[in-house]
DNA sequence: TGTACATCAGTGAACGCGCGTTCACTGATGTAC
DNA sequence: TGTACATCAGTGAACGCGCGTTCACTGATGTAC
């Protein structure tokens, strides 16, 4: 049953958009071709319709998260409430919905470059949106520290998802980045 | 051929240590038991002499990273030079040699709780070394201090490793954090 | 201490299973006249 | 505008492959007498 171009177009988004879900909840290997269709409601066999290999959806899906993120970043008012929302147990819990470097950073080491390109302009943007959001003005020092900043956040979250739920280092950590990060002068 | 106890105890401790190494390299589902054996300097059959299942090992092999890690630490000589040292560019090409939390953490948090119990008490020990080489006296300041430390070490070093070796950001993101770091009061 | 037997670490073939991928098929869409 | 045919997105069975795991076997070690 041939559907339309616009309607091929469409499930095409839908299977990217559940890709950039599922990768960043369960990572690249754990989600299968399989899973992923009926996740998206589709059967398998159609996914080679639409990608070469499962590899050119990883890179896609990727790119998709990022862009997804960078949406939620432009809505930001102000560093302290972007970090706050970041470093929060709402966040923690729903890896789906959230940083794809904190979800996907330790399995985008392990691929091709292919893929680790597309998550370094990811990155480039958001320390670019972190910088634009500090009180001093831009410059190398504005720079470094929002670098600093993101490695920060990101390492947070992560280690906060990697201990048990019931760990006290599950809020620990990302109350003690808040805390240090707000701490510090002119934020 | 049987071979005596304390070979096969030797045996075992070279699956573990090689183990511990493979699985920081390419990450728990990037090494199969046969990978693993034949590193070791066996065939894939008598893995299970040893160990119960291949998830029982990604617990001990966990904990064998965390113990060689904290050995490092042990014979550091304050904490700029372990910073230094750890946000290095040569720990960044040394994964299986170096930190479990930058190396699997992304894993770990998609693992059984009795995996993620064994990251926390390794993320726990390191956080309570760096603690114990701050300048300031130890309590819940310093305790905050060093949590957020160990948060932007691991997170500088994961996205270090994420994006191509050939970006600007791999060494960004290292040296941002070490200035960061050592630019701030008392350090 | 010497002998006979049981044990069990290591070997390598084999197992079922789920993975990424391919393919023949369907039938509505898109196109040529 | 209407008709005939080609296209191709989606379906679901099937493919080879590598995975974790099992098992019969080997033979030196460990043990009972």
């Amino acid at each position: 049953m041939r559907i339309s171009k616009e309607q091929a177009r469409k499930n095409r988004e839908i299977v990217v958009e559940t890709a950039a879900r599922l990768f960043r909840e369960r990572g690249f290997d754990g989600v299968g071709v399989s899973d992923l269709m009926s996740a998206a409601g589709f059967t398998h066999g159609g996914f080679y319709n639409h990608f070469a290999t499962k590899d050119a959806l990883v890179s896609e899906a990727l790119a998709q998260a990022w862009t997804e993120m960078a949406a939620e970043r432009a809505k930001a008012r102000g560093l302290p409430r972007l970090m706050k929302a970041y470093l929060s147990r709402e966040t923690r819990k729903a890896p789906g919905s959230s940083c794809p470097a904190a979800a996907l950073a330790g399995d985008v080491a392990r691929q091709p470059d292919g893929v680790r390109d597309v998550f370094a302009d990811g990155l480039e943007e958001m320390i670019g949106s972190v910088q634009k959001l500090l009180p001093e003005a831009p410059g190398p020092d504005s720079r470094t520290r929002a670098a600093s900043l993101v490695a920060s956040m990101v390492g947070a979250l992560i280690l906060s998802r990697a201990v048990p739920d019931s760990s006290p280092l599950a809020d620990e950590m990302l109350e003690a980045t808040l805390t240090s990060a707000l701490g510090r002068s002119r934020l």
